[in-house]
RNA sequence: GCCCCUGUCGUCUAGCCUGGUCUAGGACAUCGCCCUUUCAAGGCGGCAACACGGGUUCAAAUCCCGUCGGGGGCGCCA
């Protein structure tokens, strides 16, 4: 028997990509619930049906999970508290709307949105308080009936307090109260029929007897109505707990402008999900011991929600990329290969089908290259390194090397003796550069530099000796795009500078 | 306009509840040095913050008041 049953849900609705700001809601959700041993619910809130749709709900199901969260019950598992879908609970709704209209704690409201709104803009231009003046809170329930027979189309509204404080004590806040006179009746059922956000949630939490209420800063001011309606329905409200926004680095929310916002673009850009996982639970939340690059089990293990940062934090993508780094670095080589393989597929550098000898390559060829790149996409860059080599397309500063008075002495020297070679490797070329150091006197940078620019038509890039072993052995496998070999190379440079 | 939340290095934060141990700690970024046949990685080091103004107190980042800044909300959106 568990001490304390805790039930948490994240209850998003479909109505767009999965955002970091939502998905961090839903990992401290997850954090907590896992590190309390209690039931995680996936909730879809559908009601709004303008603007929820179904391809959305599988986007989000499918990011959730990337990024390493799962549930105990939700719309594609089921559970004891389904359906997990508010499209689907409507006649549950209505049963609460008919038992709070006959009480007499809620009630029609025939006033129109055009109506609405132009009181709200009014009340707004002349310093009152925008809220609904409770006009048809005094309509009998009899006009109220003669007018719905009559076909008018009315919303329902909850009976509020006109006077009076409401307090609560938020997980991460503190105590949080509210004048009540600020507070309007809300509406709980829209005049289609459907349920209002505010009204659905209520009922669905308690119903699946949700114990905490995770979720963003911007349901702070919901929260007071939300208790008001639990109220009238006679149920214990949950405990709330309200997360600061995640914010983009002009401090204003996070969004397009800022960069990628939606977990499926991270994951396409090649972040990690354990990468992003971190990340998001580092955001507002900072674990004890200091060290920072942490997995899922040692978060579950350190996480606190009352130690969650109450201001707002904004996302750092440099910071991101470091921590993906650190995960990638942890990632044993096979691994790494196969993540690096799609991106280099689609840039045809890679076949479609992978031979064994090819994935082994890879690997050492991902070993190297991954040192220093923050995400996999950044990848086929790298490779270009190994698949372009173009001696006409160099840049200015490549070409200074080769005009240094070493270079073309240094070149011709080599192209002379690798064709003398059977087998070009790297214990060769130490041995070749040894004999040029002997004959010219020339040592570092003007030995080096310009065989660097003669093997890859570059200023830059990986250290000889893996850059040499890899092109070698790649040169043997067949590639879309073939690789050429270090005395291939030379020879087209010597032409080049001729 | 009104209400609510919030304010420590450029950024994420530790410390604040339970004043002194804070010449404010860590991490990212940045800068410098070392390593190195370039870059990166790694190692070492530097720069850098208690929003402001009043109180209370022997003593305030920590407690109180005010100001200012930032965010959120005031929907038949969620």
């Amino acid at each position: 028997m568990l001490m304390e049953n805790i039930r948490v849900r994240f209850a998003p609705s479909p109505t767009g990509y999965l955002h970091v700001g939502n998905a961090r809601t839903a990992l401290f959700n997850w954090l907590f619930v896992r590190k309390k041993k209690g039931i995680f619910v996936l909730r879809v809130e559908d009601t709004d049906i303008e603007r929820s749709a179904a391809e959305y709900e599988h986007q989000l199901i499918e990011d959730l999970r990337w990024l390493g969260l799962d549930w105990d019950e939700g719309p594609d598992i089921g559970g004891p508290f389904g359906p997990y879908k508010q499209s689907l609970r409507m006649d549950i709704y209505s049963v609460y709307t008919q038992k709070l209209l006959e009480e007499g704690k809620a009630y029609y409201c025939f006033c129109t949105p055009e109506q609405l709104k132009k009181e709200r803009e009014e009340a707004l231009s002349s310093g009152k308080i925008p809220i609904y003046s409770g006009r048809c809170r005094f309509l009998s329930p009899e006009e109220a009936m003669r007018r719905l027979e009559a076909g008018e189309r009315g919303a329902i509204r909850l009976k509020t307090p006109d006077s009076g404080t409401l307090s609560f004590n938020d997980l991460v806040r503190g105590n949080l109260s509210f004048d009540l006179k600020l507070t309007g009746d809300p509406i709980l059922v829209r005049s289609n029929g459907r349920p209002a956000y505010n009204y659905a949630v209520v009922i669905d939490d308690s119903l699946m007897q949700i114990t905490h209420v995770i979720r963003g800063e911007d349901h702070i001011s919901n929260t007071p109505r939300q208790i008001l309606t639990c109220e009238a329905l006679s149920i214990s409200p949950p405990q709330f707990a309200h997360l600061s926004m995640v914010m983009g680095k002009d401090n204003t929310r996070l969004s397009k402008r800022h960069g990628a916002t939606a977990v499926a673009q991270f994951k396409r850009e090649g972040i990690l999900p354990e990468a992003l996982f971190n990340y998001l639970a580092l955001l507002g939340w900072a674990p004890p011991e200091g060290e920072e690059v942490l997995i899922k089990d040692d978060l579950i293990k350190l996480f606190d929600l009352e130690k969650v940062s109450r201001s707002s934090a904004i996302f750092d993508y440099d910071k991101l990329h470091w921590l993906n780094r650190q995960h990638i670095k942890r990632l044993p080589p096979r691994k790494k290969a196969e993540i690096a393989y799609p991106y280099l597929k689609k840039t045809e550098i890679l076949p479609e089908v992978m031979t064994e000898e090819h994935w082994k390559w890879l690997e050492r060829a991902v070993e190297c290259f991954l040192e220093g790149v923050d995400r996999f996409a950044d990848l086929p860059e790298k490779f270009a390194l190994l698949f372009d080599f173009s001696p006409s397309d160099m840049d200015k500063e490549t070409r200074e090397i080769l005009q240094s008075e070493s270079a073309a002495l240094v070149i011709k020297l080599f192209v002379k003796k690798i064709s003398k070679v059977e087998k070009f490797d790297y214990p060769t070329f130490a041995a070749i550069t040894q004999e040029i150091k002997e004959e010219t006197g020339y040592k570092g940078k003007s030995l080096y530099h310009p065989l660097r620019v003669a093997f890859t038509a570059r200023s830059s890039g990986l250290e000889l000796d893996k850059f040499i072993p890899l092109v070698e052995d790649g040169a043997k496998i067949s590639f879309p795009k073939p690789l050429k070999d270090c005395a291939q190379r030379v020879s087209e440079m010597l032409e080049f500078l001729q």
